[in-house]
RNA sequence: ACAU
DNA sequence: CCATGT
């Protein structure tokens, strides 16, 4: 996998000790449960250090992001009948929980887990199979909803590339569950439609947990 | 970059 | 800010 640009160096304006750290792990210290933190990653050392110089202000946000989610940009076109379908993850190796919720009206119509030692894209290719399960047990034929691409990509190749599964750190129930909602793909020919939901446009998807 |  | 993925 392509790694993500990551950040290299943190710099902290105000913290326990303000100062230029090389790892997340040293400038959490400096920063967790420290009143009116104010901190920021960087590509390299020398940025982070002209930073400090040049102080906070320069780079917007004391932490805190926009309270509230930028406006839909469609919601006219937000699909009203479907199952929506969606899961939540504590963290990369958090819980993880799932549920599906029909439109029109939002009823939740199945909830699953929580269940230890997960990722988010386990949980979302989860959901969604659970969902194809659900409507082809009822010879229902709604199409279902997922915010998750990859997801949707897992579920079109019938198989799963969670590097938590394929080395085994997920927790054994969720393991089970993958291996199973694998085979149960390649089984069954559902013929259901897999929708991408359109959150910039849509909003978020009705079976959102509102965690974030 | 995009989706979570 | 972190992480999981294409
Ligand atoms: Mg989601
Ligand atoms: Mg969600």
């Amino acid at each position: 996998m392509a790694k993500r640009a990551r950040n290299k160096a943190y710099v902290v304006w105000v913290g326990r000790r303000p100062g230029v750290y090389h790892s997340w792990a040293e400038c959490e210290l400096q920063v967790k449960g420290f009143d009116g933190a104010r901190f920021k990653g960087f590509p390299d050392a020398t940025e982070a250090a002209r930073a400090l110089e040049e102080g906070p202000a320069a780079y917007w946000g004391a932490g805190e992001r926009p309270r509230r989610p930028a406006a839909p940009r469609a919601p006219d076109e937000r699909p009203t009948k479907g199952l929506c379908v969606d899961a939540a993850c504590n963290g990369a190796g958090g819980d993880v929980e799932y549920r599906g919720v029909l439109l029109p009206g939002a009823a939740q119509v199945f909830h699953a887990g929580p269940f230890p030692r997960g990722t988010n894209n386990i949980g979302e290719f989860l959901a969604l199979v659970h969902g194809l399960a659900y409507l082809r047990q009822r010879g229902e034929t709604l199409p279902v909803y997922s915010d998750s691409r990859v997801a949707i990509g897992w579920v079109t190749r019938k198989q799963s590339r969670s590097g938590w599964i394929a080395d085994g750190s997920a927790g054994a129930e969720l393991q089970a569950l993958v291996r199973r909602a694998e085979t149960w793909l390649q089984g069954h020919d559902h013929g259901i439609e897999i929708r991408k939901w359109e959150t910039a446009d849509w909003g978020e998807i009705p079976a959102d947990f509102g965690r974030k």
